[in-house]
DNA sequence: GTGAAAGCGCTAACAA
DNA sequence: TTGTTAGCGCTTTCAC
């Protein structure tokens, strides 16, 4: 494959017989060239097919118009379709998004920040995970926002999130307008907050409405079980154990769905005997079958919040420093599983 | 947040009393210097918590250690396992990858290429998508991989893909010997070349088993049907036009599940009227209920394959110019939706 | 409106 | 074993 050499700014300036000033001006429009100029120069750049060399500028200018995205797994419709949004945004305005995986692993997590700063990126965006960033991993002052990951208070990072808090209250609100009594959560039971403050508008909305709370129907799993396979596993041992329950609020959709097939495995009509609530709104609650209802996150809302912030941060475009925190609505989509 | 200045190259050789050129040469561990040396210098960098500045690095060495990765979608667990896989390996290897979304979309691709090309990544690997590789917008002789892209003969590039051809025999084979006479495929129109080897294989297993083909089981879907709705879509569609049928082949995980739940809604039995294979063995098909029978395509070995062939190339690593693609065995799965 | 030149942080050729 | 230095491609200050 025979390649034409990369050509630099040297070599237009050369052929369009100005000087590199004159040709990087043009190309940054940096005023103070002629049309006349500036037309000479362009069409050498356009005939010669010319792309900058970004290593250098970067060098150059301590910027690399590339921000960092770090995510507990891509391989996750939720986040992937977070960091396809988010990736979307940037190209649109010029950004390359680095994404890291941290695979819920704390030292990857530093490896990625030290790795990010010396690549010079111009900003990141962590989506949930641990709270404490790793902002001592970074030489560089640039700005951080959080998606569904609070941030410690020392912490100069901004943040945006679901009110997921609203969404545990109106999902088990949803269950007791539907004539559920005794009500199963199941959910996480690491300190994550966006699950914690499921758990809490969950416990509100049954003492709002004069419900017993059961810990027994409170299905906190670790980490590993906090899954499909988990949920059908937790929901198979309730039944097992006689426990009564006719509604089951499940913190995402994968875990709703594990609820489900449990369920119906056991030969439980669903939502006749037991109704079941989701969260998240992936793919899966709205194809399974019967469909299951959910709290909708609106995820082009909190990305571009959180896209359009960062890029402010990044272009020190004035921001309010007095909020650092977005909280976004949530919505219930009612579907098959509580009708 | 204060932050302490990067420093640099030059700082540590001041510190360490040594030239720039030794601090360099240890942290390349390039030889040609003393253990003493060593030690001073290795000390010092740990203490400022010195970490390279890559923009710099790069610019010398038109090497950035940073790989493109060109996906469709990723928000497509299919390809987003791939990704991850991709990922994991070469963090790994140092590297760090860029993803790039074309959302099928070829100008995408294109302006992704150059922009690949201008930060000075060292390979590439394409995941499926058209056959022209848009080399041309690279100035750069960089190696590219494809999986599951086969490129055009033309191209230098390599390519590694799963035995198609094989998956689809496998899992018309699969339903003629569970009993199916009149099998249907839903897969897409295009002439992509993965699901194009899917068809000609479960043609091959029609006329091999003596079963008369029959057009109007042939459901090939637009690009915008070629989904999960889609494919509900078009198995009411056949329902609804009395068309007999057995047997389904879904050429992938979402159109099957899409063909299951159209069959439930119509209260057909499945696998006792109908049976169904899909196709990639996702998280979905594992866990529908009923499970759907598939064929596995074998993600690791695909992506240990891709990437340790791109490594080798990107580090001019002898490789055998003669096999530049690289078939890997499909398995079928059986689960409920077969037996 | 334009050009000369310094310098970003690093590597590597060459000299010692 | 170590140091000096040129230069990767770019932006930007300063002079004209």
């Amino acid at each position: 494959m025979v390649k034409k050499k990369n050509i630099s700014i040297k070599e237009i300036a050369k052929l369009a017989d100005v000087s590199v000033a004159t040709v990087s001006r043009v190309i940054n429009n940096n005023g103070r060239f002629s049309d006349k100029t500036k037309e000479k120069v362009e069409t050498i750049i356009k005939e010669y097919g010319y792309t900058a060399n970004i290593a250098a500028k970067s060098l150059r200018t301590s910027k690399s118009k590339t921000i960092g995205l770090i995510v507990p797994n891509i391989d996750n419709e939720w986040f992937s379709q977070l960091a396809l949004d988010i990736e979307n945004y940037f190209f649109k305005h010029n950004y390359s998004v680095f994404i890291c995986n941290t695979s819920q692993n704390e030292e990857k997590e530093v490896a990625y920040f030290k790795s990010l700063d010396s690549k010079l990126v111009d900003g990141i965006i962590c989506i949930s995970g641990i709270e404490t960033i790793p902002s001592d991993s970074l030489t560089r002052d640039i700005p951080i926002v959080c998606i569904d990951r609070k941030p410690k208070d020392h912490s100069n990072a901004y943040y945006v999130e679901s009110n997921h808090y609203l969404g545990g209250y109106l999902a088990t609100e949803e269950l007791i307008q539907q004539g559920c009594k005794n009500i199963a959560i199941v959910s996480r039971n690491k300190s994550l907050s966006v699950n914690k403050q499921r758990l809490m508008g969950y416990r509100q909305a049954l003492k709002d409405y004069q419900l017993q709370e059961n810990k027994q129907l409170e299905l906190l799993l670790d980490i590993e079980q906090a899954n499909y396979e988990g949920a059908k596993e937790a929901i198979n041992q309730l039944i097992k154990n006689n426990i009564p329950f006719d509604g089951v609020f499940a913190t995402n959709d994968w875990r709703a769905y594990g609820v489900l097939v449990g369920l119906l495995e056991n030969n439980v009509k669903v939502p006749d005997e037991v109704k079941i609530i989701g969260f998240d709104d992936i793919f899966i609650s709205a194809s399974s079958h019967p469909s299951l209802s959910t709290i909708k996150q609106n995820i082009p809302a909190l990305t571009k919040t959180a896209c359009s912030l960062l890029l402010d941060l990044m272009n020190d475009i004035a921001i309010n420093d007095e909020k650092k925190q977005f909280i976004l609505p949530v919505e219930v989509i009612r579907r098959d599983s509580t009708s």
